[in-house]
DNA sequence: ATTATCTTTGTATTGATTTCAAATCTATAA
DNA sequence: TTATAGATTTGAAATCAATACAAAGATAAT
């Protein structure tokens, strides 16, 4: 399959050993870039791959974040959310319907980090919250 | 006490009333701007308040952030923080030892709100992560 | 003083995440 | 091929922050 071999690939850019379930795992984050939650991974990839256990699930993604090939969001406070798209950009979540969207019309200032003499800052994460039009208009 | 009056007017200015209870919590708030999480809330009061429930320090903090008065913070994977500074501000984690610092020097223009048609974007949290110079050290 | 309302409390429950040891898989050398 | 070491996966149990909820207590108005 393509889209496999497309994560394999990927996974190789980050020297992460390309196992079944990782591929799976990465091939499900390529395909659906909704930052998904755990649970919504695994409910996703179980039923066609019955012996998948959540710990692996945890596994992966912690590998995957260690390894830089995605990023962990705390955007949500009810669940940790995982978005393969590394590049610089916001996101936005709607506190009614919890969805989490994509923002990139930001400044490409605002990623910069600014130099502190405390704390050697490596990462900033941007959060916008509010009503998506959705949930506004119903 | 001052600091008990002074807690006291805050809340008055949102419209919360002041309990005891709801006094004391604002009043450590106000006195330890160190982002404590509800559990360092409650040990801290404990001791001096033996009757005092967790359950009621939860109800307090969200009463205090759906009235404005202290913001909650997303940073921590572990637990919500919460910040009595309601000013434009950005926040950083030492992911080694988890402590969170205020950082003030981030250009305003950072917290203005991006206009969008798919969302009514309300707030924005601006938070950096990586390691604090005493970790760093040691 | 009585009643209605608001607030606090403690217990029980939920649910995400972690821990950990056993089982399984993979790669390589003999 | 077979043996073996190392890496990965699995499932069960434990942890712990957060929530639900109903009873108890406090407050304010009549």
């Amino acid at each position: 399959m393509n889209q496999t071999i497309e994560s394999h690939n990927y996974l190789r850019q980050f020297a992460i050993k390309p196992s079944v379930q990782r591929t799976a795992v990465m091939e499900y984050m390529m395909l659906n870039r909704t930052h998904p939650t755990i649970d919504e991974i695994y409910l996703a990839l179980s039923p066609s791959m019955p012996t998948l256990s959540k710990t692996t699930v945890y596994n992966t993604l912690d590998l995957f974040v260690e390894k830089g090939a995605v990023k962990s969001l705390v955007i949500d406070d009810k669940n940790a959310r995982y978005d393969v798209d590394i590049s610089a950009h916001a996101h936005f979540i709607c506190k009614s319907c919890g969805a989490i969207h994509d923002i990139f019309d930001v400044k490409p200032s605002v990623f910069q980090l600014p130099v502190n003499k405390k704390f050697a800052i490596d990462a900033v994460e941007i959060s916008y919250s509010g009503t998506c039009n959705q949930c506004k208009c119903s």
